[in-house]
DNA sequence: GCAAAAGTGTTCCGTGTACACCCATGC
DNA sequence: GCATGGGTGTACACGGAACACTTTTGC
């Protein structure tokens, strides 16, 4: 029910308190528990891990980390990472896992890490346990206009630059977590890719992600194999070669098949 | 260097001060992060996990939950974890897994069970996270005797009792992970055997943590290609039909195959 | 016509799976 | 001698891996 008093004294406090609450709930962090997302995409033929500028007081080099935050008070594991994901990307629905957890006392051994936390959050930091979390995204123009102060770049993962905390370690893990993740959930390379696509396009997305070539024939074959793989109608146009079929993904022949539960 | 005065105020003094930094070090909880130990084994034929008694003030019923321990202040995640298992079986050396974190608001919205946590750990407790780990435990005189303060049940994971907090679900997921793991690293079948072991003894451990029968013949001719699975000369005793013959694994052979990296 | 990439089939091998009978031992 | 569990071989299906040439298009 609605009340129609919206300038009752009653309705003012409670709307303040509302307000209030909100606040508490959105703006309050829980100073031990973080996560950070390693977002994977490719970019020039390479697999790249986004990164976010982190600006050090004093000093004119430039400073990436992952896109990461303190989980707020009340607020779930998987939410926390969304939001990262959101604010990093502007990308809501996108497959995201967890996949590690990482907790050494020794993370906060660097005096700078910690200062920089602590002047980013406003809080005192003793040790800080992350989660870390995994999501394959399209690069394109959302990715990087999410949010106009930040800067966001995508660093090959065979040439990242100096991160803070263990952050490496972390990119480490989650490229050999995500081949694992795409051999039983092949959907989310699919996500990745646009909604039409060439056979080309999947062969060299796999190929980038394993760092691995594949032989085209077997690709087809193997391609033509999956029901939830389809041929449309539409090929390239404009290239100087014979032009390509484009493909979709069927969600719903995929979903039949991979609604397997492991029974106990 | 040993100091020979041992009487001397300051060799007093310094101990006090090891001694009390030790007592920081070692008994300081750090409230907010837990670890939770998913250990399994198998028992009367049928997949169990270890569960500890929880006292509950004023219930003459007994509760159940698994070994878990919130971490102490400068303690690493993984040595929480060993501790954890150390405390509850005796066990030192077996591979214990971190498999998933658990962070939602809502694991703490149980009074009663807030209410006992700080009442064992003296201390207010907000929300805890808990990092859950997993083993696959040899049941034996070392597993039941370790703290005999504690008691301990190995429950039937299909027919487990009512468990507090999210520890229901964490079990379930804990079941679902260790199959994919023997998948990738079969040596903690072997670990949890003895070290010399019947066919009959592998296939039922396989039968019961995967829930499923296998075929005799085709067992066989699998572990006969695993060149770590090797014959021993020796056959079982005092049976009353025809004795089966002993195998033990080969760890040597095992890490040879078994060192593949994933490279990046 | 030539450069550039698309697309197509066959063979071989290893692994998983289905299936039925004889063997050794204690009682 | 019989009950009990131990141990063995064959045939088929499937999927992965190796391998080379023709087709289409823009320039």
């Amino acid at each position: 029910m609605i009340c129609e008093e919206k300038n009752s004294i009653f309705v003012k406090n409670l709307f303040k308190y509302i307000m209030e609450t909100q606040k508490d709930k959105k703006e309050l962090f829980y100073p031990h528990v973080s996560v950070d997302c390693v977002l994977l995409g490719v970019n020039e033929d390479k697999l790249c891990v986004l990164l976010v500028e982190r600006k050090i007081a004093g000093s004119s080099e430039k400073h990436y980390k992952l896109p990461g935050s303190l989980i707020y008070e009340s607020e779930d594991l998987d939410t926390a990472a969304y939001r990262v994901l959101n604010e990093a990307t502007g990308l809501k629905r996108v497959a995201l896992r967890q996949f590690h957890s990482f907790g050494s006392p020794a993370r906060t051994k660097n005096k700078e890490d910690v200062q920089w936390l602590e002047n980013a959050s406003k809080m005192k930091i003793t040790r800080i346990v992350t989660v870390a979390y995994l999501a394959l995204c399209k690069i394109g123009k959302k990715t990087t206009l999410a949010d106009k102060n930040d800067f966001l770049i995508w660093a090959p993962i065979d040439s990242l630059p100096h991160l803070p905390f263990d952050h490496t370690e972390i990119v480490e893990a989650a490229v050999c977590e995500i081949r694992k993740w795409i051999e039983v959930e092949p959907s989310i390379v699919f996500d990745y890719l646009p909604l039409k696509f060439t056979a080309y396009q999947l062969r060299r997305t796999y190929e980038i992600i394993y760092n691995k070539e594949m032989d085209v024939r077997n690709f087809h074959k193997k391609m033509n194999s999956l029901d939830y793989v389809v041929q449309t109608d539409e090929i390239e146009t404009g290239v100087s070669h014979r032009a390509a079929r484009y493909y979709r993904f069927d969600k719903v022949k995929y979903n039949k098949l991979h609604s397997k539960f492991n029974k106990i």
